[in-house]
This record gives structure tokens, sequence and C-alpha cells, in this order.
DNA sequence: CTGTTAGCGCGTTCAC
DNA sequence: GTGAACGCGCTAACAG
């Protein structure tokens, strides 16, 4: 598709192809002033690229990542990948990107593609941590984001699961619940649902699960009746003040379309905050809750300490770290 | 990062790299039961992946395509890359995803990037088609998405905009509005915008320009009172019933807050549609009617139109041709 | 100042 | 079952 390479540039200007090099690479002492001149001019009128490929062969460098998100429709992943990009095109690299769909099958059919790719290395937002593909990958070229893993062997970005939710929760305790409720997709051992649950535990030293709600992933209201008849139970009691703490926005959602088929109102049937914020909150009335979490300077972030470890040339594979990345509590009117 | 290559595995089995190859390709013949079952063997053992990168430049193949989208944080812009994603897939293409963050400049230097590297095709969800960098872009191997050219050389799917938005603001008409108006970020020549406009024309007649409102890009109600004030003029006349027309989910959100400002409620003070849907649509009351266009279709026809071209290995450009993918009408109780 | 040419990487494939 | 040329486009050491 990119008909010039440096064979064609190096004919038409009657030179060979090492000055044409030399050209691309500035090393203008190696030329006349005439060819120089020349050669600027046949490459601009043929929109001559040099091929990034072939330069990184020659040179034997290597300036591509590979990426794996867990599901590319989640509101979570945009800005994440945005902050990837960003980082990408400030240091140079280029990225191949796929995406896994929450599918762990196809996860590992990612990162097993990715790593067939000449690729320096690889950033994954992961379906499953724990999975055995990742014993495979090392913390030499590896940064994961958002989910942690229990083994905790590779350098992972992750947000103020536990500490946000524990300080909003808090708020919520504040204004006398007689009952407040966790309300999230099933634990089933992914870090962010058990960090959050546990900051909401913190803050309301509810020692069992009882005051934990779980809400199937993709709810159907219309054949499940399993969740909103819980919900219903809750907020069908006599004189009781109810407050909910939803996991993300999407389980939000899902308890918003539930309450709202049983005609309860939030704000003043029961109160609600959240994780994850979208300007609808702000617009929905009352306002909703909730914590923002910085999901660009996640991928930001990420691709910092990608391009850092990879340039380093380390040879044993570092311990593996943490970073946090704060998050924001923005205040409504929703409880 | 992948420690194995051929010529490891060649040297552990004690066979040549051929026999390898032949092994990998299930070339079988060419080798005895044992040496099979011992590569078998070792392949497993030691996680040897080919590479791809290798396999494509000794057979002269490319599998892989370059995407630039204009704004990843736009939401319609996940499933659009959701779609692609998902054929690339399918086809075994892998992709090299670029940002160009509505800023013309960036595009051009993604799609330069991209054409620097040994891709296939191209796939853009474009920030300005009529740009320069486009003449330089061959239908062989390019396709459009979202916005169209004027030009009309390159391949481009597009959504159902001018006929959906003329049927739904049919509908509003029938409600005996006393006037309609359509808000738009800055039209700009942007084929969605203007095609969306020119539907609302046909449904309304107006014929000037005077019930086009614009609300700026990045609109910010608390420095600029503009695009408030309009509203509120529009909405201040007693005894009319007044509709509006949002050219898209952000441009909606825009007029919800000021119109929340001016302490005017949608439904009861005033009527409104809009392009593009959202979950968050079916949970603010009254429910907000909306156009819902198949972004996911949109990126899933690009890859299919792209690879049909690239593998029909044709020889000169193909008449530009343009695929329209249906909306859906949502009607809720906002009108 | 300019040209020649042997690599760079790793799989494929043909002649033996 | 093997050795070795080959595919790609660029780089850089060396020769002139």
């Amino acid at each position: 598709m990119n008909k010039f390479t440096i064979k064609d540039i190096a004919k038409l200007a009657n030179v060979s192809t090492a000055t044409v090099s030399y050209f691309l690479n500035g090393n203008y002492a190696k030329m006349s002033i005439n060819t120089r001149r020349k050669l600027a001019d046949i490459i601009s009128k043929t929109n001559y690229l040099p091929s990034t490929t072939a330069r990184n062969l020659a040179k034997n460098e290597n300036k591509t990542i590979g990426v794996s998100v867990a599901d590319i429709t989640n509101p979570f992943t945009s800005p994440v990948i945005s902050g990837i990009s960003e980082r990408c095109e400030q240091y140079g690299y280029k990225m191949v990107f796929t995406n896994s769909n929450n599918d762990e099958r196809r996860e590992i059919e990612n990162i097993n593609r990715l790593r067939q790719e000449e690729v320096a290395g690889l950033i994954i937002d992961p379906v499953n941590p724990d999975g055995d593909i990742y014993n495979q990958l090392s913390n030499l070229y590896t940064v994961i984001v958002d989910r942690q893993s229990k083994r905790n062997l590779i350098d992972t970005i992750v947000t103020d699961n536990t500490k946000s939710v524990s300080e909003m929760t808090a708020k919520m305790v504040q204004k006398d619940y007689d009952d407040l409720y966790f309300i999230s997709w099933p634990l089933d051992e992914v870090s962010t649902r058990i960090h959050r649950y546990t900051g909401f535990q913190q803050a309301t030293h509810y020692a069992g699960d009882d005051h934990l709600l779980i809400v199937p992933y993709n709810y159907d209201l219309t054949t499940d009746t399993s969740f909103k008849d819980e919900v219903s139970q809750i907020l069908g009691q006599t004189n009781k003040k109810i407050g909910f703490f939803t996991m993300n926005s999407r389980v939000l959602q899902e308890l918003l379309k539930v309450t709202q088929s049983l005609a309860y109102n939030y704000a003043s049937d029961f109160g609600v905050a959240t994780y994850e914020e979208f300007e609808w909150m702000q617009l929905m009335r009352p306002g909703i809750s909730c914590i923002r979490q910085d999901s660009f300077a996640i991928g930001y972030s990420a691709m910092e300490m990608l391009k850092n470890k990879i340039e380093s040339k380390l040879t044993s594979e570092p311990k593996a770290k943490i970073k946090v990345i704060p998050t924001k509590e923005i205040i409504r009117e929703s409880f």
C-alpha cells in the first residue's frame, strides 16, 4: 500500500540508498547541499514515508506494545485506552489492540497472539489476573491495570478502591440509615469488587455478608425476579431508612431500573451512592453521589511504567509494585 | 520478550529449523514419527509461539490493519472499535490503534504513522474527511466510518442520519409544537451534523436557519452564557409550546444542564428528543425519546468491507460506495 | 562527498 | 531429513 521505498527515492535522486538513509536520519554532513535539497524536494513531492518496521528491524529496536482489555464496551475502558494511547504517542510507541469481551478464553488467545508478535511489552486490563496464562508472563515487560492478582507478581495500577468506598460509606453511616447494603455483580474473587466491598464493611462494621446484595451480570429484570424481589423485600419494611452503595455505574443502573419498576424513588424512599462517575449522574434529579476515578491516569501511568521497565533493560524480574491512583468524592443529593 | 525461536526448538530437538517449520505447518510427511512426537513435546513444554511477523515476512503476507478514531472518549466510539475488533479476530487480522483526540493535526500524524507501518489497510473514523491527507489515501485499502467526505472517493459506512431524524421530528411535529429547534455543535461542514439537520428541516419545512441553535463544543455554562441566554429567551415566551431535537447525547446533556439551571423541566415545560441512545436515557424520569444507532455494526461492516477489498487484490481503485446502517426509533415520554 | 554491501529478525521452502 | 537462500526496507561500516 505504500508504493515508495528508500530504493525508489534513491533512484529518483540518482544517489544511493545510503545517502537517502543519511538524509532521513539528519546526517547531512555526509552529502552536498545540492543532493540534500534534491532529496528534500523529492521526498516531500512523493510523500515518501520510511517504514518504521524496517527501521526497527535494522536498528534492532522495537517500539510497539500490545494491549488487551477485558471489555471495550465498559465505559471505564475508553479513558484507560486514551491514557495509554496518549503516552504511546509521546514515547513514539505504537499499540496493537485486542478486546477480550469479558471472556477468559479470549483473553488467553489475545495475550498469546500479542506475544507472537514482536511486541516489546504488554498492558493488560485482565478478565482474570489469577489465570494460568499470567504465570507465563514476566514482570520485565508487563503491566496490569485495574484488577489485581492475588499472586502479585506483576506491576499493577489500581484505584483507591477500599479507602474511597470506606470514606463514602462513612458519610452514609452518619445519616442514620437503619440498614446499608452493598450491591455488586458476583464477587467471583474479582479484586475491584472485593476491595470495594471491604471498604463498605470497614465503614459499616457489618460482620457477615447479609448486607451484600448480588445482582447477576447482564441481569434481565423481565426473566429473573430474584434481585428485584430482594430489593422489594428490603424497601418494603416499614419505618426503616435504607441506603445502597453500588459497586459501579452499571450496577447502579440495574438498581434504579428495579426501584423504578417498584415505584420507589431514590433520595426520598432510600439513599444511594455509587462507585464511578458519569455525566448523566449529575443530570438525574436529584444528583447522584459518586466516586470519580481517574481512568485516564490509570492508562497513562501504565504506559509510563511499562516504558521505563522496557527501556531500563533489566535482566531479572523486578519485584512487583502496586500503584494506587487516587479518587475523588462527589457529594450530591442522592443520600 | 519471547525467548524461544525456531532455532532454539531445532537445537533442543536436534533437528534442523526446516523440520520444525514443517512440523509447525502440519507437514508431517517430511519427518519420522519420533521427531514428530519429540517436537510436539518440546513445543508444548517451552510454550514456543512462532512469530507471525516473521511468518508474514517469509510468506509475503500482511494481516494487520490500522485504525484511527476521532475521539476515543466519545461514547459512540467504543462499540465501533468493538465491531472492528470482533471481525479482526474472526479474520485473523491484528489491529494497530490510534486516537486523534478530535485534533486534525493529530489525525494526519496518525494516518501517516499507520501508513509507515506495514499495514494492509486502514479504517478511519475521521476528524475531517475533507482534509488534504485523504487525497493521499487510496480506496483500494481504506474504509471511512461515520463522517462522510464531500469528495466521496473512499468507501464509507454511515448511519441513517437524515431519514431517522426526519421521521422522529415528524412525530414531534404531530404534537402541535409552536416552535421546534434543532440543537447542534457548530455544523462546521461535518456531515453527520448537516445530515441530521437536513432531516429536521425536511420534517419541519422551516426555510432559514432561525430554528437552528448552536452550542459551542465543550460548552462551559459558567463562563459563557450565550447558549443559555438563547434557550432562556425561547422558553420564556408565554403560551408557546417548544420542542428541541438534539444532535447527539452530549448536546442533549448541555441542553439539560442549561434548562435545569433555568428551572425548566423537559416533558412538562418543553419537549425533547435526541440522536444516539444510552442506557441512562431510560433511567431519567420521564424517559427520553431517542434514535438508537448500531455503532457495533458500523465497525463490524467496516472491517468486513476492508477485508474484502484487500483480499480481492484489485489493481485500480474501485468506485466509492456508501453503506447505510439502519437506526431504530425509541419513543418514550420526553415529548 | 558518495556508493557498495552485509547485515537485522525469524520462518519458509527448494534443491539435495 | 538438512543447508541455505530468501522475503522485507532500512542502517551503517567500509571503501573509494
